[in-house]
RNA sequence: GGGCGAGUAGCUCAGCUGGUUAGAGCGCUUCCCUUACAAGGAAGAAGUCACAGGUUCGAGUCCUGUUUCGCCCA
């Protein structure tokens, strides 16, 4: 930048402003509630915490856009705007990373021991946790670092205890032997919601399963049961086999006795109309400690329960001759031996639904273990009220019906993980297996030894509860709860919890349950779901497809706020978005758009200011004398203003009502486009292109426009600003700088310090009347422009006019300057009345109710021209028949509102005028 | 199997409670380096709004059905 205030470079450098403006605001304490001060309404946003050790994707690119922009408009209203950030430990993830690096360094977590093993998480916590919130700052991301949390930081670690052992003493969590998800490679346990299920071809495998006391040659109902399965080591952990009631085929064989293949271990023929007769054979295995569904089978009919199968997926000492073998190998060597007994039927392809862990994507094996559970029927009762009563509301609407659907089936909620980078699940052991719950080990310690009547060795449950535990009491936790604190008392209820719909179950169910259960108040009381971030075609994006677009290196090619700017216009809610490059770009170029408007209304205001010290003042700084005069007296400003003028303060004012009435109802979007569309293409197509000849009136005209664009500018900045917030406060502080020293007001009349920190525009007055007669003046201007190109009128040469202009006569005389600059008229050779005689070898048209003719005696042709007015013509005529029918209508006229029967009115008027008018120029040439 | 979303210009997408001739960006055609901006300006071509019914004075928008694609749940 350079000394002189008046003076920007050529284009917007968002390299240079972004690091310093972030720092300058926060620096500023900006980001803080505070500086809204003790009074002020509080509008809170919890961040979503991405994972600590994770990189920045575009999927935290959209929500930090998102919140940002929720933040940003919060503050300029006044509010007392609190962003919460922090990250999150995200278990399995990070002790994955943690794991793959000591392998690379040829160690591993066993070796290490749990202590260094920990010890080695947070290292690598330490290491990374920089990384991520730093993109999220270059993001623009105003939230209060100072309150910045993290999952296991100590007072969140103690609002888990502390939620832990309330839930325990409610009787709601419990530990229980239970058919689990279970990842073989991670060895834990995983809950329902982390498991994936994909439609994957496998076969499907028929056997006979023999009864006793028969032989196989008896043949299907006498000698076996056929039956299918596409697991065939789950036959190893058969108790029982089952058929429908009903079935024929197999109804006699009810009570009778099968032989488990290759063990020959004795299980019951069992009926359960949970049997589908159609699937299959009709007969099913039943295989309580390896299948979900056969679980349940198993606890209806009091089934033994069998486990096959060791944790690491490898088959144990039930599997007989199969011990020790992995499951897939088991598999295939268990079919070899059956097809060799004479029980295998056939094979065939089968597309099966195969469960995977949501991370690393193994496949999962259902098993029998213990592990602890939340009961979450009450909680879920809690959650369902909330919504229905209306306290919680979610933006799309449409998601509400989907957490109704997911709550009113919730099942327990599998919450420990055998993992060691986590919250310890806060349960001791006594000596004899007593649990005691508490909220340390001490306070456990108490209790053991009340109940031994002495001291005894405790020993800590090794598991950690699921990370989406302590995800759950992040609104309040982060604010201080379980304490008392001021800011939990002040700041919670957040608003609007703000987040992808994918974790809709994982996290803001279980918010809204333990914000409902702890806190007696519901945590938001809106909750705002954006969607999937795609690639330009629509696929995810996913390294193996090589489709990333990496938002850092966005950012570097186009900036932050180009980037913010295509995700907050190009996404609506709940919808998944394809992200564009040539949108960034555009949007790029957006920002220098602005910039250069406001590099135009500085120069010139620079020339002014310099022109006036000039003329007089002599031996005072500039901007004295001018604000002194500007800021006491209306006088420099009394100009009447022109049509220019109060149309472009109309349309700002239509312009901030309706992006303030789109962001009050979530529709972000469309109030960026809006915003945008008025800048680019009011202000700047048109507005200014007028402002150029009235600053070369110069004097009061000069003067009068120079505030005007200023004001119009500010404000439009403004609106902005929660979307791009680095190119409008870098323009903002320069358009400021140039107004202070020229006295010029802002918008709402004072120049507070930063952008951010200015206050939202008010609504003003909008002229219709105004516009009307603006758009007139549009029209006229866009024909002529048109009729130059296409006769290729070169651009730089002026021409005449003649305007036949009627009871608009009066108006395009006033406003003729405008209309001469903008379509290059040469005004010595133009003549407005109220009807003019034109000459036959001249481009005409009919425009805003005018007929303009261009003398063009070298250029045109009149066959041409004829064509031309014939085109016209048949355009007007079928305007005015189809409008005329309509008003024809009586259902039309007794039901429209008034305003749009007038509307049409008025339509039908001006087409029948310029039908009339064409008509008039046609027969002239004709005649 | 149940639910939800999407199908609008060559491409990527808007279009709020139904109401002028359905919009934008990119791309395309013609012209222009005019002292805010070539990351720009002017003019232009381009859409039977997936299909079929219906409600209504009026449907891209509401209802029903069909179809293609995607997602969620079981």
């Amino acid at each position: 930048m350079t000394n002189n205030p008046f003076d920007m470079p050529k284009t917007y450098d968002f390299d240079a402003a972004e690091g310093r403006l972030y720092d300058w605001w926060e620096q500023n304490g900006w980001f803080k509630p505070e500086v809204a001060g003790p009074d002020a309404k509080p509008f809170v946003i919890s961040i979503p915490p991405p994972n600590v050790t994770g990189v920045l994707h575009q999927g935290h690119a959209l929500f930090v856009a998102l919140e940002d922009l929720m933040i940003r408009y919060a503050r300029m209203q006044g509010k007392a705007a609190l962003w919460v950030p922090g990250t999150d430990h995200a278990g399995i993830a990070t002790q994955l990373q943690v794991e793959r690096k000591l392998r690379n360094e040829g160690t591993s977590r066993e070796e290490l021991g749990r202590e260094r093993f920990l010890e080695a998480c947070w290292a690598w916590k330490d290491e990374k946790h920089s990384g991520i919130t730093g993109q999220i700052r270059r993001l623009g991301a105003s939230c209060d670092w100072d309150r910045e949390r993290f999952t296991l930081d100590e007072g969140l670690s103690r609002a888990v205890a502390e939620a832990f052992v309330r839930l325990h003493r409610m009787g709601l969590i419990y530990q229980s032997e239970y058919i689990v998800n279970w990842s073989p490679g991670l060895q834990t346990a995983v809950s329902d919601v982390e498991v994936e299920y994909s439609e994957e071809q496998g076969t499907l495998y028929y056997f006979k399963y023999p009864l006793a006391g028969h032989s196989l040659d008896e043949g299907p109902g006498k000698g076996y049961i056929p039956v299918a399965t596409t697991r065939p080591e789950t036959i190893l952990g058969d108790t029982a086999v089952a058929v429908h009631p009903d079935d024929d085929r197999y109804r006699h064989l009810i009570g009778s006795t099968c032989l488990v293949p290759m063990l020959n271990r004795t299980i019951p023929v069992i009926h359960d109309t949970y049997v589908s007769t159609d699937f299959g054979t009709g007969a099913l295995k039943i295989t309580p400690g390896h299948d979900p569904n056969d679980f349940e089978i198993g606890q209806r009919h009091g089934l033994a329960i069998i486990n096959v199968m060791n944790k690491d997926a490898t088959l144990n000492a039930e599997a007989g001759p199969y011990a020790g073998m992995e499951r897939f190998e088991a598999r295939r060597k268990l079919w070899e031996d059956m097809r060799a007994a004479g029980l295998v039927i056939k094979e065939e392809p089968y597309a099966l639904t195969v469960p995977r862990a949501q991370r690393g994507g193994e496949i999962i094996e259902p098993l029998i273990s213990k592990q602890w559970f939340v009961n979450t029927d009450g909680m879920a009762a809690l959650g369902l009220a909330a919504m229905r009563s209306g306290a919680i509301q979610i933006v799309p609407e449409r998601f509400t019906k989907v957490y109704y659907h997911w709550l009113e089936n919730l099942r327990p909620w599998c919450i420990s993980r055998q993992l060691w980078w986590g919250h310890r699940i806060p349960a001791w052991y006594g000596p004899d297996g007593t649990v005691f719950v508490a909220r340390s080990e001490e306070e456990a310690q108490e209790q053991a030894t009340k109940h031994y009547g002495k001291p005894a060795a405790l020993e800590q449950d090794p598991d950690v509860l699921d990370t989406w535990f302590s995800s759950g009491l992040w609104p309040f936790s982060t604010l201080g709860w379980p304490d008392d604190t001021d800011d939990l008392r002040r700041y919670y209820p957040t608003d609007v919890l703000e987040t992808g719909y994918d974790i809709l179950f994982f996290w803001v169910a279980r918010m809204i349950m333990q914000g409902l259960l702890y806190t007696n108040d519901i945590p938001f009381h809106t909750v705002y779901l954006h969607g999937l971030v795609r690639d330009e075609q629509g696929r995810k994006m996913s390294k193996t497809f090589n489709n990333v677009i990496d938002p850092i290196e966005v950012m570097d090619e186009f900036g932050a706020d180009a980037l913010r700017f295509t995700l907050l216009t190009g996404s609506t809610p709940g919808n998944d978005m394809n992200l564009s490059i040539d949108r960034v770009r555009a949007n790029r170029n957006f920002a220098n758009k602005i910039w250069n408007a406001t590099r135009f209304t500085l120069a010139n205001l620079g020339r002014m200011a310099e022109e006036q010290r000039d003329r007089g003042a002599e031996g005072q700084a500039v901007s004295e004398s001018l604000t002194s005069d500007l800021l006491t007296s209306d006088s420099l400003i009394s100009e009447t203003p022109t049509l220019a003028d109060r149309w472009i303060e109309s349309r700002l004012n239509h312009t901030i009502a309706e992006v303030t009435r789109l962001f009050d109802s979530y529709q972000y979007g469309e109030a960026g486009r809006q915003a945008y569309e008025f800048l680019w293409g009011e202000v700047a197509d048109w507005y200014i292109e007028i402002a150029k000849s009235q600053f070369d009136a110069g004097g009061d005209t000069a003067w009068q426009t120079a505030h005007l664009l200023v004001r119009v500018l500010d404000q439009t900045l403004r609106l902005l600003h929660p979307f791009i917030p680095f190119v409008t406060e870098d323009i903002w502080q320069q358009l400021r700088a140039g107004a202070l020293a020229t006295g010029v007001p802002s918008g709402d009349g004072d120049w507070p310090e930063a952008l951010i920190i200015a206050s939202w525009p008010q609504t003003g007055k909008r002229t219709k009347r105004i516009e009307a007669d603006f758009e007139r003046i549009q029209e006229i201007v866009r024909a002529i422009r048109n009729a130059r190109a296409e006769y290729n009128v070169s651009p730089g040469r002026r021409i005449g006019a003649l305007f036949s202009a009627g009871k608009h006569a009066e108006l395009v005389q006033r406003e003729l300057p405008v209309i001469a600059g903008l379509a290059g008229l040469d005004l010595e050779h133009t003549s407005v009345a109220e009807s003019l005689e034109i000459p036959a070898k001249a481009a005409s048209s009919v425009a805003g109710g005018v007929t303009v003719a261009l003398p063009l005696a070298d250029l045109v042709d009149i066959d041409v021209e004829l064509a031309r007015l014939r085109k016209e013509l048949a355009n007007a005529q079928k305007m005015a028949t189809s409008t005329a029918a309509r008003l024809a209508n009586p259902g039309f006229v007794n039901n429209a509102p008034e305003n749009v029967i007038a509307g049409a009115r008025q339509q039908l008027a001006e087409w029948q005028a310029k039908q009339t008018q064409i008509e008039e120029r046609l027969a002239a040439l004709e005649g």
